[in-house]
RNA sequence: GCGGGAGUCGCCCAGCCUGGUCAAAGGCGUAGGGCUUAGGACCCUAUCUCUUAGGAGUUCGUGGGUUCAAAUCCCACCUCCCGCACCA
């Protein structure tokens, strides 16, 4: 047999659709909000992108099956550059997107002539996202669908925002962007030449010397060497610039005068002077007054930084070796020189560089060793070095921390200013034009970097459900880690800052809090209220319970009744449950997501569980463009069917590792599937009377899977509830076939059908279109997904049974087991169970003690000894240590049932159930003794061999 | 540098949080058997070493430690992977 999946995805699509399952309004039944971060939708979504949605899919599934009231909404991020980025690439008919959108997407032609709009991208890809989650089966409810470009999502960005500044959590500063010149915009990575990000060092800074009139900047990254200069480096073959920057002169180089431009400084340039004149000279350290020397060196490029450096011969291997260059050949000012040591690090003499560059046997100033002796060497000083008496206030202090003392004492005195540098330069925006490091002024930030807030977010943090937990560090970490970030762009697309227009609130902040929104977007999308009618007091009056009715109903225009409707929905929906996400997003998005929540939401708002996954590779690889083995899922579904794709993602790994999908996988769940659906077909209900031992036993053993596997879902572990449910199972349910095709029973379909039906309602959330047509051919006459989930059930345990059950399966392991090992063939096999009243006595006795923990030989033995109606037991070393053995290899669960339960007739069991098990699997009779019985068969003396769960056993 | 994670029986991977049910699940591969005209699919059996009585030995990156008992807890080391921002 071989299904055809999409035909019944598509049967059981309808149906959910004509009864409107997933739509979700406020009702009287406790309630779940379990959300996805909603797409970026600038390409189709792959198997990747499945595996988010699709887990908080079987989570909302999971869940309204327990009986919860449970919304699963969906939004679309609009908001952000990726798009502008890919239109321009196609407006420019670049190759490799084109074919991309061709070969991998299958983009029909007349659309991708449309792309050169951004929106249009979004738009399309808007629609492909939503049809391939409506094909998988996500139970979505659409009617709250937006995008965060339409006027009513902008009304609550604005709020938000706005909200935020209120607060305080909003600050203005200035901050360094990649940025290009021509386009006069900032840079992010999709904008560049080769898709490279441009990685920014703000660790660079600039420490003014002066120089006659002028002042000689040069650039540093070690400020607190400062205290170790000993002379200044300048090219002589390089002509410098005479600039005037805002009120002061400088001398800079001439690339480094283009720089200063985009550091908010007005440059002029007046004049030339080339780099020999300048040599020989002195400047003053504005620190401390010291008169130093300028000295020709060839190893200052003018490229980089402001084209002088200042030399630090003690801590710099290069200054060190071009101070001994210019000794050696003489140089009448630098034989005067000496390094100075400021810094005493652990395995290093007085100086050093010297140290360093004897060791890697340095000849020279181009010596390419120098690279090498300088990274080691302030790697080594930064970790290990304290700074020492030259410096002044700052004299024992750990350079790790030193560095930004010394930073901020020079910053204070107007001495030091930040400089910061392309580190991966050059970097070209997509026009050509290289791009230059601008330092933004007026850039709006979110004050991440406040104690209070922090501390309110760890607070909040505490109280969630973090899933998996051991991520929950991971969280706290972020957010100590956290510091002002930038909340506005200057392009994209988004909502404007409605103190600003200049800015857009930028993507990463426009996604925080939004769940809120979907308690009221389906009132705008129906209609009942419209962009305009949501003010600052209406959405105050209903998110914070701020102001009052009278007020929102003025300014919205609203009728009382609907704000108080929607103010419901509001109340009812949040907090959010659950939130879904990938892993990468822990660092940003959802830290900002706890961030924002306390910074604006009362507490009873604030979200309740986070849940984070793992990424998807395909065939052990990451999945790329460029490696072309992205499989969009549409395609996926369209091959393989929406139930199987589900179950691979979900089978493949735990939460929060990387998931490996592969075909092969896609296929084995499939003959599982295939196989599941004909048993149901030949599966019908009957009467269940009678029960025999291995009724009573599987009937137990389903309990347990149902306990393991609701266990499972509620801590999120999947992987482990679907493989209980569709293989684990198996080998119970194959030793229960066993035993009744033994004894040729002909009635056990109830019991099958019952058991089936278990399966089948707790596969329904991970595979719910097949999981319909299973109940259906079961013969059920509702809907699985509306079917309560099967409850775990004490009184249907038996613990008898479980135990007389992994008796047989024992005995009839150990025959296997000596049949394997003598190769015989046997004629007869005589079992002996043990009748010896005190050896069961001494058993129990055991059993107790190790149940309570104990389980050494001796202190058993003493506990024995020490009740008198044991005492003898010290005669029986052997079968005491034999006993604490055998229950040593007994979970504990069958251990404490064992003692809860009385014990039952073994032999009474094993001559009942023997026989039937025994003749099918070795084709023999099986007589079973007891140890004490008259008529005894016990030719080799085994039967005082048996003890209690352990018979003795004999084969001719 | 800062932070996070991983190393398991041919391969992939579960177990570790909560020590004993662990020679260690599942899948793949391999070998044998069944079914089949054949192939595929499916089912059964075996798959660290030794073993003619249900047993023993050596294993979970390396080396120590705690414990009656360690894949699991603690310490040190080795190796590998990922993130470090204004970008979705």
């Amino acid at each position: 047999m071989t299904i055809n999946w999409n035909a019944i995805e598509d049967k059981w699509r309808k149906r959910w659709n004509e009864t409107k399952d997933f739509e979700t309004d406020p009702n009287d039944k406790e309630k779940k909000f379990i959300t996805v971060a909603y797409p970026y939708p600038n390409s189709p979504q792959h198997i990747g992108h499945g595996r988010t949605y699709t887990l908080a899919d079987v989570h909302s599934r999971f869940y309204r099956m327990q009986g919860y009231n449970v919304l699963f909404p969906m939004g679309f991020h609009y908001t952000g550059t990726p798009v502008l980025g890919m239109a321009k690439r196609i407006q420019s008919q670049e190759k490799e997107i084109l074919d991309g959108l061709r070969n991998i997407y299958h983009v029909p032609e007349e659309d991708i002539k449309t792309f050169v709009e951004p929106i249009k991208i979004a738009d399309y890809f808007h629609e492909e996202i939503k049809s391939g989650m409506i094909e998988m089966g996500y139970s979505i409810d659409w009617r709250r669908e937006f995008t965060t470009i339409v006027p009513g999502y902008q009304k609550f960005i604005e709020w938000q925002i706005t909200t935020l500044k209120e607060n305080g959590r909003i600050i203005q500063g200035s901050h360094p962007v990649g940025w290009c010149p021509r386009d006069q915009n900032p840079v992010s990575q999709h904008d560049t030449m080769g898709d490279v990000e441009p990685k920014i060092d703000d660790k660079n800074y600039l420490v003014k010397f002066k120089l006659d009139d002028f002042i000689f900047p040069v650039t540093t990254l070690r400020p607190e060497t400062i205290f170790g200069v000993t002379n200044l480096w300048a090219n002589p073959n390089t002509v410098y610039k005479k600039i005037k920057a805002d009120n002061e002169r400088w001398i800079v180089s001439e690339e480094c005068a283009k720089k200063l431009e985009f550091f908010e400084k007005e440059i002029s340039i007046e004049g030339d002077i080339v780099g020999s004149e300048l040599i020989g000279k002195y400047a003053t350290a504005l620190h401390n007054g010291s008169e130093i020397p300028v000295l020709e060196a060839d190893f200052v490029e003018p490229g980089m930084g402001t084209g002088l450096v200042m030399s630090v011969p003690a801590h710099a291997p290069k200054d060190y070796q071009a101070l001994m260059d210019l000794k050696a050949a003489g140089h009448e000012l630098a034989l005067k020189i000496e390094p100075i040591p400021v810094i005493v690090t652990e395995g290093y003499g007085d100086i050093p560089a010297r140290d360093v560059c004897e060791r890697l046997g340095v000849t020279n100033q181009s010596d390419q060793k120098l690279e090498e002796a300088t990274n080691e060497l302030y790697l080594k000083e930064f970790t290990g070095g304290k700074l020492n008496d030259r410096c002044g206030k700052f004299q024992g202090i750990k350079v790790e921390f030193g560095r930004d003392k010394v930073r901020e004492w020079l910053q204070d005195n107007g001495h030091l200013e930040r400089f910061p540098v392309l580190e991966n330069g050059p970097v070209r925006c997509r026009c050509g034009t290289e791009c230059v490091v601008k330092i933004l002024s007026n850039q709006w930030f979110l004050n991440y970097g406040d104690e209070e807030w922090k501390e309110k977010a760890r607070d909040c943090l505490d109280g969630m459900n973090i899933l998996p937990n051991k991520i929950k560090t991971e969280f706290k970490d972020v957010i100590d880690w956290l510091h002002e970030r930038a909340c506005a762009r200057q392009q994209g697309l988004g909502t404007k800052l409605p103190w600003d227009k200049d800015w857009i609130v930028e993507s990463l902040s426009d996604s925080v809090i939004y769940m809120a929104y979907y308690a009221i977007s389906r009132f705008v999308n129906d209609g009942t209220v419209s962009p305009e009618n949501l003010t600052k007091e209406f959405f105050d009056y209903i998110f914070l319970d701020r102001g009052n009715i009278a007020s929102a109903a003025q300014t919205s225009k609203l009728p009382r009744e609907v704000i108080e409707m929607m103010k419901k929905e509001f109340q009812y929906f949040y907090p959010v449950d659950s939130r879904h996400s990938g892993r990468d997003l822990v660092q940003n998005h959802l830290s900002f997501f706890v961030l924002n929540h306390v910074a604006i939401f009362d507490r009873k708002y604030w979200p309740k569980e986070i849940v984070v996954n793992g990424s998807v590779m395909m065939d052990g690889a990451k999945m790329s463009k460029s490696m072309g083995n992205i499989i969009p899922l549409r395609t996926a579904i369209r091959d393989h069917g929406a139930d199987p794709i589900r179950l691979a993602i979900i089978s493949s790994a735990e939460l929060l590792q990387d998931a490996d999908f592969n075909m092969e996988s896609v296929s084995g769940i499939q003959n599982k599937l295939e196989s599941l659906l004909e048993e149901c077909s030949n599966t019908k209900e009957g009467k269940i009377d009678n029960l025999e031992a291995e009724d009573r036993w599987i009937l137990s053993k389903i309990q347990s899977m149902i306990s393991e596997v609701t266990d499972a879902i509620e801590k999120m572990r999947l992987r482990e509830a679907l493989h209980d449910i569709l293989f684990s199972f198996e080998s119970d349910l194959s030793w229960y076939r066993k035993r009744t095709e033994a004894k040729g029973r002909k009635n056990i379909s109830g019991i099958l059908h019952r058991i089936i039906s278990v399966r089948v309602a707790m596969l329904s959330p991970f595979a719910p279109h097949i999981s319909e047509e299973m109940w259906e051919r079961l013969g059920h006459s509702n809907q699985v997904s509306k079917s309560a989930w099967p409850e775990y059930s004490k009184e249907s345990v038996d613990a008898t049974s479980i135990q007389a059950e992994e008796l047989l399966k024992s005995t009839i392991d150990d025959i296997a087991n000596i049949l394997r090992v003598t190769k015989i063939t046997p004629q007869k096999i005589v079992i002996y169970v043990n009748s010896d009243q005190f050896r069961l006595t001494v058993y129990r006795k055991i059993l107790g003690i190790m149940v309570r923990g104990q389980n050494n030989m001796g202190d058993v033995m003493k506990e024995l000894i020490a009740d008198p109606e044991t005492r003898e037991a010290k005669k029986m070393p052997d079968y005491i240590q034999k006993v604490i053995k055998d229950l040593h290899s007994e979970s504990e669960v069958i251990k404490e049932m064992k003692l809860k339960s009385k014990g039952f007739d073994e032999k009474e069991f094993l001559s009942l159930e023997l026989g039937d098990i025994g003749r099918k699997e070795f084709g023999v009779e099986i007589q079973v003794y007891s140890e004490s019985d008259s008529d005894i068969y016990d030719p080799k003396g085994k039967a005082r061999h048996a003890r209690p769960f352990k018979p003795a056993i004999l084969i001719e």
